[in-house]
DNA sequence: TTGCGTGCAAATCTTTTGCAGAATG
DNA sequence: CATTCTGCAAAAGATTTGCACGCAA
């Protein structure tokens, strides 16, 4: 699930860690070890994950932090406004939400990577629609599913040779 | 999370169960007793609706048919292209597919009401952006989430008397 | 008759929770 | 020091699966 952002980063004042101390703090919660060490390593090269794919990751650099432990201070990152959650395949995946622009996502079947874009007028539209039914948006979640260009290639590659048969 | 169609339904050939039927044939399945009850339920009063909701109401009508066997024949339904599914709040809901333009959702977190709604510019815009990231699309899922006008209004109702102390 | 389908219960998978001890402010 | 946190293990919620028997083709 790993992916490069397609997306240039917003310019932000303060690091994610410093935000979330600030949150942590703003609400009487402790900064912890184990809160930094999750940040910390969320925002040196994650971007879409899952919790799994977290505590693997965790696991080599850090002293083990226990699942539920990631779990709770996940919640706390989407919480601070750090993280967006989204639901895939079953499982939860996150992806960095400060110092990232509004962005939705096309969702390659093949290989399970996602792809960024953004776009104003899906955002127009969106509201336009909200208006007319007298909704209240406060937020939404498109994703396009098919097949990325890579997975494309790579079925026409190995389908080619055998098509002359 | 029962609620009514928004949209006009297609006209089709031959109903659900028909169709049902045919796939199931098609594909050396057979047609039983719990598969056909099932079809039969669903396209009579469903729209949106979970697993769990499906199996009170075969419960009430039908013989009855056990859980693993629902979850079992909605998967037939939706690789049959009479239902589709989506992830909501952690659980699978469906809807009915067969019969019915493709739309998206307005999707309320007070009252968890789903309020469809189709736009052809929608599906110009995905097409425009999949087109530009070489991506092959065979679907997309958008989930403008907010509160419903009901809700805003039960909300200002219960408010405003206790905002006049 | 020949399997495919069903029901049941047990197994999975992912996320949540209760609790005693560890660490923070 | 008073609490909040963590880790562990057990619980929970949703869906899947193995298996023996029943039923459609």
């Amino acid at each position: 699930m790993a992916n490069e952002f397609a997306l240039e980063s917003i310019e932000v004042s303060s690091s994610p860690r410093e935000r979330f101390v600030e949150y942590l703090q703003s609400r009487g919660k402790r900064v912890t070890q184990q809160r930094l060490q999750i940040v910390d390593r969320i925002f040196e090269r994650h971007d879409h994950f899952d919790a799994d794919e977290l505590i693997a990751s965790l696991g080599q650099v850090d002293a083990k932090i226990s699942r539920a432990t990631v779990y709770r201070t996940l919640d706390e990152l989407v919480d601070a406004g750090l993280l967006k959650a989204m639901t895939l395949t079953g499982r939860r995946v996150y992806e960095h939400d400060y110092g990232y622009p509004q962005h939705d996502h096309l969702h390659c079947k093949k290989c399970d990577q996602l792809i960024e874009f953004a776009s104003d007028e899906l955002v127009a539209l969106r509201d336009a629609v909200a208006r007319k039914n007298g909704f209240r948006v406060t937020g939404h979640r498109l994703i396009i599913s098919g097949i990325c260009a890579d997975c494309q290639k790579k079925q026409n590659r190995a389908k080619s040779p055998l098509d002359l048969i």
